[in-house]
DNA sequence: ATATCGATTATCT
DNA sequence: GATAATCGATATG
């Protein structure tokens, strides 16, 4: 009873295939956006809307981490798709991506902002913030270190994590959820208008432009393009 | 509003 | 030894 009036309803939850990341991955970054990443079960599940991504290519990208080759940091990146690659950056944060590409190629998909759906008080307590309004809303996962302390994603938990799989701690799923009356996260019936822009942050191919974000959407993050 | 900077460590040269 | 797919704080217009 009490559940149903803090919890948010939503229709079932299903996670993508594998055959879904086995592709390029500006493919796959566009057609993430809208979907759900998922933490957890039942009670303490965390929800969250994509809303912008960035495509880091395995062949002709020096901007990625495995232009460097095939390490034990960057390997997952090399095995087969669908699968988690954390990495600690600036000595301070996480950031997720996933893998794609055929196992023997690299390729990912870096998740940069998420618009939270459920389980708002515990990303608000991972995150050491107080709700009092939609512009500390922003701040839970709005940003690729943001996101990952929302939902306590770190490398000794969640490298290697199978992203398709609903048994996994962490997965990605599509589904027709429901926030303040309006359908969310339901693949292909609605049009999404993406943008596009340089990715941020990095100091190498800045000119490529990968990084896709929902036109308008609040949490994509609103960082500057840097040199 | 934009600009700059410190934090803090895994990874690579 | 330098750099980094960032964040939050502080300074300045």
């Amino acid at each position: 009873m009490a559940e149903s009036l803090t919890s948010t309803h939503t229709a079932p939850i299903r996670p993508l295939d594998r055959a879904f990341f086995n592709r390029d991955p500006r493919r796959v970054a566009c057609e993430l956006l809208g979907k759900i990443l998922i933490r957890g079960r039942g009670k303490n599940r965390l929800t969250a809307r994509i809303v912008e991504v960035e495509a880091y290519l395995g062949e002709n990208d020096p901007a990625a981490h495995s232009a460097a080759g095939n390490t034990a940091r960057t390997s997952v990146l090399f095995g087969p798709p669908g699968h988690a690659y954390v990495y600690f950056i600036y000595g301070n944060h996480y950031c997720l991506n996933v893998s794609c590409e055929p196992e023997g190629r690299a390729g990912g998909v870096l998740f940069r902002a998420l618009e939270p759906l459920s389980g708002i008080e515990t990303m608000a307590h991972a995150r050491s913030l107080e709700i009092h309004g939609p512009k500390d809303l922003a701040k839970l996962t709005s940003g690729p270190g943001r996101l990952c302390e929302a939902f306590a994603i770190t490398r000794a938990r969640d490298n290697g994590c199978d992203l398709t799989s609903a048994a996994s701690s962490l997965w990605i799923g599509k589904t027709i959820g429901e926030k303040m009356g309006e359908e969310i996260g339901d693949e292909g019936t609605r049009a999404l208008s993406i943008r596009t822009s340089p990715r941020i942050g990095i100091t190498k191919a800045v000119d490529k432009p990968w990084r896709y974000y929902l036109d308008g959407n609040p949490f994509v993050s609103g960082r500057v393009h840097r040199k």
